[in-house]
DNA sequence: ATAGGTTGATATAACGATATATCAACTGTC
DNA sequence: GACAGTTGATATATCGTTATATCAACCTAT
């Protein structure tokens, strides 16, 4: 009545022993077809379901997935989830996922309690300031984990983005339509990620011969890519495009313009990153710098599964390239 | 080296049995504090973590609860989720989320996978068209369940908004604007909740004396309301006000008034339903049936606490209601 | 009739933990 | 110095599975 049935309630049921249901239901050993049959009506009578974590404690094999993401807002995010779990679940893996907020003290908690309840497996977006501590508990565990977005340890597999790069494509972009005062938007947060957008820009930037570069602060969602916007307005008059850390800063940006009486494209041009599905239908749409969250999803998943299937392989690190995607936020500078 | 610790080999390292250590680990039983110094040095050194799942299988104590929500992407939805996580990580729970994109057989294999995985308990958006042999399936397995939002079964604990009251004050709202031609837009999933709503409006309307009241069909994304206004627009265009089945369709709408030329708030009053975070900041900012999500969170979890501890009690139901929060999209009928 | 092979099931041990029972070595008491 | 009580540890059984070994019953061949 009360209670989960087990092997043993289906085997009395069925009047047979133990092990004979374990193998009706996995499909192994020796069993005539009547046996088969009463296992079969006895297990389908109690709704009678395995208890992978005991399977998994004798056999070894583990088809729990954690994922340790450090916004679960943040659309980009939760279209990468879509590719990752379209693709485990394919495989009969299951994918539980826990949002750190981007709160180290958080995070070590749900990676301990990740460890504790037996993960076979990781994904992970580190948060921002994760100590080292953190990577030894997880190395002396031995779980494979594959780190996405933020390349903090080497010694880990990896799936993440040329940020670099990006940034530099888009840059070149604004400078070939004339901008030579072009502002980079982002957070305050020295993280990796960031560090390399930087990189790609002020490259770019010097390439240009332009001016000393402005990089102004913003925290990454609409609200603050807005009011960021018309403070840099105010404070650097002279910018006549903005480079973003995120569409939604882009969003938000393009947005301040509107209100500000001018025109995104015209008189100011915004370039976003990662091209959520907003990004396409805002107003005007935003140019941006694409990545493809669900197929970026799918591969960090098939790289896990890579890791699980050989745990011994040198680390691999793969990294996409963004594309310029040039829609309404973008135009010549005026001169 | 390879492989996680167990109990054994901190017992090795340490020089005693296993149940010794178990009991230094878990302060139980009488130890001297010699060797309660070396078992933890040899922990320590480890970096071991016990494995909850053989815990739980012997102590059937188990502190991993799932959350099967419906659209993870949904603002409104990652706010409850901090709620109910705030709560539960407080007192030791792993809250592990899956997304069913309220399609009802993946939602069948993610809480198949729940049981199998031994959640001691379930938060649960119900997906549309969940068959009823999935109640079955959980009544069966004994799980502690707390439905969320869509209040399909009588015999599980449930939290949920008080949907019908909402959208009559939103429309009774409107008729003292002196509002009577009043659409509501919505998508065409007869779930309960949208069941309630459209209840709620008819009543008000009734009230009202208004003509046959206009439900018109969007999706529930900023788009969909964008299109869906601009279509209700030419079909109907003495209507002078919505009531909109989410923030995000408000948004839409509202966004489709301004792309019109006309004012929302005076040509065309919006009332969107949540409150998410962007509703108070968007421009005009939002008129709308306010929950509070993260506090809807919190008392979801509550409850399903109240369920773990007390197995035996009749079914809880609770249910919130949302407050109007009136904004700038809302004004006067022209007259 | 006996050895050897096949069939269809069960017995047993193990996974990593916890709960309960047991036990040896001290302690103190009269 | 014998007995009871305490202290600090270990032995053993158990949770729900799976892996491996075992076994009885039947068949076949010589």
């Amino acid at each position: 009545m009360a209670g989960k049935p087990t092997l043993g309630t289906v085997a009395k049921i069925a009047g047979v022993s133990i092990p004979t249901v374990s193998q009706v239901l996995r499909g192994t050993g020796r069993i005539s077809d009547e046996t088969r049959d009463r296992v079969l009506a006895a297990a389908k009578q109690l709704r009678y379901l395995p208890d992978s974590r005991a399977a998994a404690m004798r056999s070894g094999e583990n088809r729990e997935i954690g994922f340790v993401i450090n916004q679960l807002q943040n659309p980009f995010n939760a279209e990468v989830i879509g590719g990752v779990v379209d693709l485990l679940e394919a495989e009969g893996f299951l994918v539980s996922i826990v949002d750190t907020r981007d709160d180290a003290k958080r995070q070590s908690r749900q990676l301990e309690a990740f460890i504790r309840h037996g993960r076979g497996g990781l994904l992970w977006v580190p948060a921002m300031d994760t100590p080292d501590e953190v990577f030894e508990l997880l190395a002396a565990q031995g779980i494979p984990t594959v780190t996405f977005l933020r390349h903090v340890r080497r010694d880990l597999d990896h799936v993440g983005i040329r940020d670099a790069d990006a940034t530099h494509v888009a840059t070149r972009y604004l400078g070939a339509l004339g901008h030579r005062n072009i502002a980079y938007l982002c957070g305050t947060d020295m993280t990796m990620v960031r560090r390399e957008r930087i990189a790609g820009f002020q490259r770019a930037m010097a390439a240009l011969g332009a001016k000393p570069s402005v990089v102004w602060t913003c925290e990454d969602n609409k609200l603050a890519g807005l009011e960021a916007m018309i403070a840099l307005r105010v404070a650097h008059p002279e910018i006549t495009a903005v480079v973003c850390n995120g569409d939604m800063v882009g969003l938000g940006a393009s947005l301040a313009l509107g209100r500000m009486g001018l025109k995104p494209g015209e008189d100011v041009s915004v370039i976003g990153f990662d091209d959520i599905q907003d990004a396409a239908v805002a107003t005007p749409p935003l140019t941006t710098m694409a990545v493809h969250p669900h197929k970026l999803g799918r591969k960090l998943a098939r790289i896990l599964l890579d890791r699980i299937r050989e745990p011994d392989m040198p680390p691999i690190v793969s990294e996409v390239s963004a594309e310029l995607t040039i829609r309404s936020t973008t135009g010549p500078a005026k001169t």
